[in-house]
DNA sequence: ATGCATGAGGA
DNA sequence: CCTCATGCATA
């Protein structure tokens, strides 16, 4: 209701800047996800799954998400960096008292995903009958076909998209504009235009970059463990 | 790190 | 039913 806490609208590559901060300094203090996730918990009372703070540190969140998150990280790596004894505020009460309702995880078979995929390329939202049909052609339930063009939609939409993707991700309703002060966005690249210097040679694939001779003996792996 | 799921809120 | 934020469970 009030206006703006928002300070600042962070820029994608604020907080692209601010997420690999974070995960340096949280493994160079010795944090894991699932620690801040539950030192937020103890410190706003917000408590965040060490998913959702992978999910931060990885940008595969949406950019209104990664802007909401932000202030509380921010202010837990201030925490943490200035408290020496950050104590173990990391007190797992983890009360799992669920209610066994939670339906179990059912495994698409690698072939049915790419029949699904397949339909999602052609249709990014199908009506509720189109989606029993597509459960009935590939043998399963409908609430289980719908819940994947769900989550396959919102997957779309974060703030990260591997690049090289057929420019999907455009096609459903892009809202989260980068621009709050409403710039002329040229279409297409909204979200993912988080590369903040490729001024002129945009290799269209990445992952070129492959791991280079993996270990090379007698250098640096030394003993990690201690 | 990610896949399938839940639930709140909105038409 | 959808979107969106979020997470249990699992790869």
């Amino acid at each position: 209701l009030y206006l703006c806490p928002c300070q600042d609208a962070p820029t994608s590559e604020e907080l692209e800047q601010f997420a690999k901060d974070l995960k340096h300094k949280r493994i160079m203090l010795g944090f894991t996800q699932a620690d801040v996730g539950l030192a937020l918990g103890t410190l706003y009372g917000k408590m965040f799954s060490q998913t959702t703070i992978c999910r931060f540190e990885a940008l595969q969140l949406s950019f209104k998400n990664m802007c909401k998150l932000k202030p509380l990280l921010q202010r837990w790596l201030n925490e943490a960096e200035n408290t020496d004894n950050m104590q173990e505020m990391c007190n797992a009460e983890q009360v799992l008292a669920q209610a066994r309702k939670r339906k179990r995880r059912t495994s698409i078979e690698t072939n049915v995903k790419g029949t699904l995929e397949s339909f999602f390329r052609k249709c990014v939202k199908p009506s509720p009958q189109e989606i029993s049909q597509i459960a009935e052609d590939l043998n399963l339930d409908k609430d289980v076909v719908r819940v994947w063009f769900c989550n396959r939609r919102q997957k779309g939409k974060r703030l990260l998209l591997p690049f090289g993707n057929e420019a999907e991700g455009v096609m459903y309703d892009m809202n989260q504009s980068l621009v709050p002060t409403g710039l002329p966005i040229p279409v297409t690249s909204q979200g993912y235009s988080l590369t903040p210097s490729p001024p002129v040679y945009m290799p269209p694939f990445h992952k070129a970059e492959m791991f280079p001779p993996a270990l090379q003996p007698g250098l640096s792996m030394n003993n990690s463990s201690h």
